[in-house]
DNA sequence: CTGAAAGTTGATGGAATAGTCAACTTAGCT
DNA sequence: AGCTAAGTTGACTATTCCATCAACTTTCAG
């Protein structure tokens, strides 16, 4: 409920809208670790006012993708509205990449960092449930794997990260090839036994964790 | 031919040989970043020395894998005889990707640093004829989908590479069950039409030329 | 043994960045 | 308007790391 506690003064609130535009901006094209003095800089505001606002880096990052949890929820449940249950998990896979492939900040964001919001939010949630009705209607209707997991998914948050990190510059689009090889492994006619159990998802929980610097 | 042009004196001989041997612990725990002087000290060299040796990182990093490229090779070549190309290939793969796992230096250099030594040596053209041949072969052989490339496999590299580095603490054999469903995703059988074309050989060599920081 | 070339040292400079704080400025209530 | 809490500033410290170099030490050929 609290969505901010106290109130910000007027020229306060402005100066934080003005570092987080500008922190969206650099992050987009340069990544998460970009100077901190940088963003103050192109904000027009010190670095002073920045640390004031966001104590740490994680502070700012959480404010810039604080949205995005809830656009991968809705993505989800666009995703549950289509007819056929596999298209439903590529549109879902596909939509998500994009995202990634759109800003370097957010696909640095999804590949090593900490999941956003310190406490894991009510869209956190909700977007890891619709991405297990996602998954389950797919194995349902024998398009999917049996053995396929949601912590699998994780594989192709990571793989085609990478992937977009290397390609960008030069073919900002090969990361569809690598997906939709990904997925041609996910179809359950492709299946065969794999050789390592599935990641846990508390296992997962921790992965996430220890993997923020 | 040149090995090496000029013969270092004794003392200069067995410092490099200290340097090369820290680095490569180093690296291999704590990725191709760590500090110079930090590698210096654990050889119990001055600095300077190290400058001296090896006047940027990359050659430090070049000396530290400088076997590598051969290794794969002889990797490749072990898959080549092996009678099934379908185990061929997976074998190449699995053990290209236990090289990555068991180093985080070398999965560093493969998935974000340009090619080891800067004139691509003897040992990379036949690496890569030996991988073209291991492709070729599973695919005559009716088990590799038609539409796969040798610069597909850069995709396994990359997404095997931050899966690795996700995964490694928590649980470090998972990239095996990553592989395996890439892997099933290059079989002939699952073959569904790819959305983009295979990326070009002379785009490979700029996306990994272009990748180096 | 000796001299010169080769090699080493570690202090030093310099760049980049995180983070702090006392002095100053401003919003907004009364 | 006047006051005060809230907010801002930018210079400052601290850290970390890369890179250099003049003075010193070691190797080794003759």
């Amino acid at each position: 409920m609290p969505t901010h506690a106290k109130p910000l003064r007027r020229d306060a609130q402005r100066n934080r809208d003005l570092l987080v535009a500008a922190a969206r901006d650099l992050f987009a094209t340069r990544g998460l670790d970009v100077a901190l003095d940088e963003v103050a800089r192109t904000a027009g505001v010190s670095s002073g006012t920045l640390y004031n606002r966001f104590p740490s880096r994680n502070d700012l990052i959480d404010a810039v993708f604080a949205d995005r949890t809830a656009t991968v929820a809705r993505i989800a449940e666009h995703a549950l509205e289509m007819a056929d249950p596999w298209d439903g998990l590529v549109h879902f896979l596909e939509r998500v990449c994009e995202l990634q492939a759109a800003d370097r900040g957010y696909n640095d964001l999804v590949s090593r960092r900490v999941p956003q919001v310190a406490p894991p939010s009510e869209d956190h949630a909700r977007g890891y449930e619709l991405m297990q009705r996602i998954l389950a209607r797919a194995r349902e209707a024998g398009a999917l794997r049996e053995d396929c997991t949601l912590e699998d998914m994780a594989f192709v948050t990571w793989g085609i990260a990478r992937t977009v990190e290397a390609t960008g510059a030069v073919r900002p689009q090969a990361w569809r090839r690598h997906l939709a090889l990904l997925l041609d492994g996910f179809r359950a006619a492709a299946a065969h036994p794999l050789p390592e159990p599935p990641v846990r998802p508390e296992e997962l929980v921790r992965i996430m964790r220890e993997c923020s610097p």
